[in-house]
This record gives structure tokens, C-alpha cells and sequence, in this order.
DNA sequence: GTGTCATTTCGAGTTTTCTCGAAAGGTCAT
DNA sequence: ATGACCTTTCGAGAAAACTCGAAATGACAC
């Protein structure tokens, strides 16, 4: 993972609004919730809970998939675990720290 | 661990030059860098760099100790640990996704 | 105490982010 | 193709973050 794709993520998480959101989509797993169903559990006009969707979009945390009229939000576990594992990389310079998060639903992923 | 201490956190680590710190830190161990050592390793002047320190220190990533006139700067690893859980709280809905991340230096631990 | 070294605090200018109403873009039923 | 619905894009004002030189603080040696 670069630099910059890590301070992207982490520039996403690093707001209350949108921190909620991916913690929510974290917990929801594959099926994910809709927009409305968002800005309705975080109590956010939908234009500002758009541009937070956008921004955490851009960052690669989240994913988009249409169902009816609606835009279902989920997570992209593969690049939180990546996330994670940049922020531990070489941990503790060698002395034997057990860092292995990851985090696999059952379900398919796409090339993780 | 509360929304706002994490988002102060990520926000903490939302940007290339706090990010390389964290991560020099991280990998530096309980041994840690001082705040010199830190300002040429990433060619950045004295006054940027301890803006950025104080910030990390501010969330609580980091720690400070002083050694003769140089303040030495280490990783606060249980902090660490307490971000990564409360991202991957609850994940996937239930589903079996091992989420165990934890970096624990062999050193003491002041409350973990 | 005087000088020197390591580091932080102050201040002001520049840049970036956040917010939300209004308008536009798609999707579906009739 | 008209209307109803869900969501995003646009735009501009308000708020917060970044940068770095200059001045101040704290620690050590003589």
C-alpha cells in the first residue's frame, strides 16, 4: 500500500459522520445499506451524506452497487485489512508482537 | 472507545508526514527517535515537525520521554490496537472473520 | 550565570475541507 | 412520456488545517 492510498483512507475515516458510516457498513457485512437508510440513521441532509459517501468512495473503503432505485452501500473489507496492515508493518522492530488482522466474510470477495 | 477519540486519531494519522512518523515509531519499538532524529528523516523543518508531533501526541498515538536535552518519541501501541478493534467492531454482520489484531511489545505495558 | 544545543510555541498567510439548499440525473410504474 | 422517488452534483459561504520563520523555553556543560 503507498503512502499516499493509506493518508487517503485514513483522511476518509478521520471524520465523525463518516466514520459512523463505514462502521455501520463494517457491521451490515455483504448486504449492505442503502443511501436513504444512511442519512436516515446518521440524521444528515442526503447532499452532505453524498459527499461523505464520495469521499470514502474515492478512498477505495467503500463499495456501490444499484438495487431497485436505490444505491446499496457496503464495505471493502480487503482494502481496511490492507489499511490495518500498513499501519503495523514491521511492528515493535522484530520482538514478536502477534499482528495478523483480517477480516474475510464467508461470501466471495474479488481477488483478495 | 469513544467516536470522537477515534476520529481525533485517524484524523492524527491522515497525513504523509504524521503517517510516516506513526509508522517510523511503530517499527522503532520501545526504543523510540528523537524529535531531531525524526525532523531529518523526513526533511522537514524543527517548527512542521513538532506541529505534527504535538498533534499525534494530542491523540494519543504516541508518547514522550526525555533523555539527557533530546525528547525521545515512541509508539503508544495500545492505543493502536484500541483504533484498529473499534474500526473492525462487530464486523460482517456476525460472520466468522478472524479480527484479532493486537501489537504488544514484549517490554512492559503501562495498562494493557 | 553564560553560552550552546534541542525542541516547542507564536503568528500570519495560504490552502483545504465541511455544509446544505437548489437543481439535475437516473430508475421505475402507469 | 409523465410523475414520483432516490440519489448525486453544483456552488458559495464558513470553518479548520498546514507551513515555516522568528522568538521563547528547557537542559546541560563550563
Amino acid at each position: 500500500m503507498k503512502p499516499q492510498t493509506a493518508v487517503e483512507a485514513l483522511g476518509s475515516l478521520a471524520h465523525e459522520h463518516r466514520l459512523a458510516l463505514f462502521r455501520l457498513l463494517v457491521q451490515a457485512g455483504e448486504a449492505g445499506v442503502s443511501a436513504g437508510s444512511l442519512a436516515e440513521a446518521l440524521s444528515v441532509p442526503n447532499s452532505s451524506l453524498s459527499f461523505h459517501l464520495a469521499h470514502l468512495f474515492r478512498a477505495g473503503l467503500i463499495e456501490q452497487r444499484r438495487e431497485g432505485r436505490s444505491l446499496i452501500y457496503t464495505a471493502n473489507y480487503a482494502v481496511m485489512n490492507d489499511l490495518v496492515g500498513y499501519l503495523m508493518e514491521n511492528c515493535c522492530a522484530g520482538a514478536d508482537c502477534g499482528t495478523d488482522a483480517a477480516c474475510e466474510p464467508a461470501q466471495e470477495r474479488k481477488s483478495a
